[in-house]
RNA sequence: GCCCCUGUAGCUCAAUUGGUAGAGCAACUGAUUUGUAAUCAGUAGGUUCGUGGUUCGAUUCCGCGCGGGGGCACCA
């Protein structure tokens, strides 16, 4: 006899098992037409299904935030549903909802065209129209399995036979077609309205492995409303117009070229602003008590052998031979070159921690699918930083980067940063009780950054376990950037020891960190971040002295002398062309600050000044132009305790 | 690496059933000396990514290679 009690508190008492769409028809009719599904007990499921012990339950409408993933799983059965009455003998695989939609894997001989999808996404919008009722029946295994066989739907058969013995096996119907499924789902396709999408075609591995076969994949996007839909689209075309590949080109930062794939040449632009974030870094961790080298780019094969990288990702490094005949690796990290400086000399527990600091350049052969402008070369700069301590120092030493770290990123505007702890995997080297200090120590320093984070499980190195920080940027896109891992195993590869206390030889721990991560990469993201418009201290370019007419040509030479002699990045546009078109060519170029100085400028000997995104005029004094601009470009200073 | 799409002037893009390429912007030249997001006129600019093939003829169709894009897989 259950007894109902909804959110509100209210509460009905059933003489005997009830049904979610009794329930909302006996609190109103126009609940009921509105409901989707119901939460029993936290327990997303379908409306029709039965409840016959005392529970909590919650009506679930188009408002609720559960729908719109109801609305999606419905979508991606809809589209399944579509793309075999299209195209029939297509095999359906696994649909799942995703952020911002659904997409549904299918195998398939023909591949999929764009006007394909214009025809699926029609066929949906007419069985939505249709409206066909769901229906939920649980199947006997074997039946299940026979079934699908014999209807020629081979890998839901494969996925049935891989579900643990103790669930049961569901199939939903929506009207004739039918799909296994968990569920639950809307009480009719109708119920999804017309706010969906078609994004795009893919190729995707069967079961997200590369030994499989490839399926096709059909992206699609499903909102609540119209007006959700349209603001996604909306914030699609937002990102695109941010893409670092385009603004790098119009900014003339930076270019790419076939004969070197994955690798950048970087203009004097890009090449500057490049500069200014290694010039902060350094300033910063200078501070912090790191001392920066340099180590070679090409290393013996034996040194990688020693250190494990070779065995590991040989197929991913670049080499070469020597007359010689002997083989090198051009460095795919720095770490075993950061050993080296290490191990020169004996060192004792009183010289610990060491920190070692490197804006090293490293090549790895990245698959060629994996290239993505700035993203993920093939060549890139690493602010990498080695930490040699004893066991005790360990923690003490993670809260201290970790604290840099969130530091470093708050001066690029970047405040919402989440961590991502991956503790120990399944294979791993080093005793468990130097895991349990390394995973103790990595948490401490998590807790005491205060941030909120997430937990990774198995997922850490094979020498040790890491923290991953990864930034949000201004439209809500995150970028995995630092990292912090404790190692646990290199030192002792390479020979690094130290004398302890007792004057014994032992091994220190080797903290491996980096904080823009790559810094090729992280220039893409501070594009996209900023959208071009840079702030003053990273502009490659300040300030432009406009002039009016060549009259004032010599005054704006003056006047870029002037800043030039502060270190001010300035340019004159003394062009014979009209204000109007020099405002609008470095204001599309992103230029920050705009003098601009005409004849009663340089009569009075003052500028105009004209910043970018802002029409307001304000005219200054020369004498002070200097002094107040040079306190504006200053880059932050960061001081971390 | 795998699947699909794609590669035309410095940039953004055109080129009807296969008939040896065209526009805007940029560049260059000249005129214009200009007050807060495009002054006017003229000139030049291309082995249509490379390479084979089909064809009387290929930017267009086909094969291969390379690059790029969207995903998947990978990411020390």
């Amino acid at each position: 006899m259950p007894l109902i009690t909804l959110n509100d508190g209210k509460q009905i008492k059933y003489e005997k098992p009830v049904t979610g769409d009794k329930i909302a028809k006996d609190i109103s009719l126009s609940l009921f037409k509105k409901s989707l599904a119901i939460k029993v007990n936290e327990e997303l499921k379908d409306l029709g299904s039965t409840i016959s012990r005392d529970s909590k339950i919650q009506i679930i409408t188009i408002d609720d935030k559960d729908a719109i993933e109801l609305l999606r799983h419905d979508s991606a059965h809809t589209m399944a549903m579509a793309v075999q009455e299209l195209f029939p003998g297509t095999q359906v695989t696994i649909g799942p909802v995703i952020e911002n939609g659904f997409y549904y894997d299918f195998a398939r001989d023909e591949p999929f065209t764009e006007d394909d999808l214009i025809k699926i996404e029609n066929k949906m919008k007419e069985i939505v129209e249709k409206d066909p009722t769901t229906r939920r029946e649980v199947w006997e295994r074997q039946k299940a399995i026979k079934h699908f066989k014999d209807i020629g739907e081979h890998f839901k058969a494969e996925i049935i036979e891989s579900i643990p013995q103790s669930e049961e096996i569901s199939i939903y119907f929506h009207g004739d077609w039918h799909d296994l499924c968990r569920g639950p789902h809307l009480p009719s396709l109708g119920k999804i309205g017309k706010a969906f999408k078609l994004m795009k075609v893919a190729g995707a591995y069967w079961r997200g492995d590369s030994n499989n076969q490839m399926l096709q994949r059909i992206y699609g996007t499903c909102w609540k409303n119209k007006k959700d839909l349209d603001l996604y689209l909306e914030r699609l075309e937002e990102a695109e117009k941010r893409d670092h590949r385009k603004i790098g080109k119009t900014m003339d930062l930076f270019h790419f070229q076939e004969e070197s794939p994955g690798a950048v040449f970087w203009h004097k632009k890009g090449w500057n602003l490049f500069q200014s974030l290694i010039s902060f870094i350094r300033n910063t961790q200078l501070k912090a008590g790191y001392q920066e080298v340099n180590t070679p780019e090409i290393l013996d094969r034996s040194l990688w052998e020693k250190s494990g990288h070779w065995e590991k990702f040989k197929d991913y490094m670049y080499t070469t031979e020597t007359p010689d005949e002997r083989t090198f690796a051009i460095k795919p990290m720095n770490c075993p070159g950061h050993c080296q400086i290490y191990n020169q000399g004996l060192k004792s527990y009183k010289d610990l921690p060491i920190k070692i600091s490197e804006f090293g350049k490293v090549h790895r052969y990245e698959p060629s699918g994996s290239l993505h402008g700035l993203m993920r070369v093939r060549g890139f700069t690493q602010d990498d930083a080695h930490i040699f301590c004893t066991e005790d120092q360990v923690t003490e030493e993670s809260v201290k980067v970790t604290k840099l770290i969130l530091d470093i990123y708050k001066a690029f505007g970047f405040n919402d940063v989440i961590l991502k702890y991956a503790d120990r995997p399944k294979i791993r080297v080093g005793d468990d009780n130097v895991w349990d200090k390394s995973e103790k120590a990595l948490l401490e320093a998590i807790k005491a950054s205060g941030i909120k984070y997430e937990i990774n499980k198995g997922e850490g190195a094979f020498y040790g376990p890491k923290i991953e920080f990864v930034l949000r940027d201004a439209i809500g896109r995150d970028w995995q950037c630092g990292t912090l891992q404790i190692d646990l195993n290199l030192p002792n590869r390479l020979n690094s020891t130290y004398i302890d206390t007792n004057g014994e030889k032992k091994i220190p721990v080797m903290l491996h960190r980096a904080m823009l991560g790559s810094i090729e990469r992280f220039v893409g993201i501070l594009i996209e971040h900023y959208s071009g418009k840079l702030p003053l201290w990273l502009s490659p370019i300040q300030v432009g002295v406009l002039t009016i007419s060549s009259e004032q040509n010599d005054y704006g030479k003056e006047i870029i002398k002037l800043l030039a002699k502060n270190q001010i990045r300035s340019i004159i546009d003394d062009r014979n062309e009209k204000i109007n078109y020099k405002i609008r060519e470095h204001s599309l170029s992103k230029l920050p600050i705009l003098l601009i100085c005409g004849a009663k400028e340089a009569k009075d000997k003052t500028v105009t000044i004209r910043r970018l995104g802002s029409e307001k005029q304000e005219i200054m004094k020369l004498t002070k132009i200097a002094d107040i601009l040079s306190k504006e470009i200053q880059m932050p200073s960061v001081v971390s305790k």
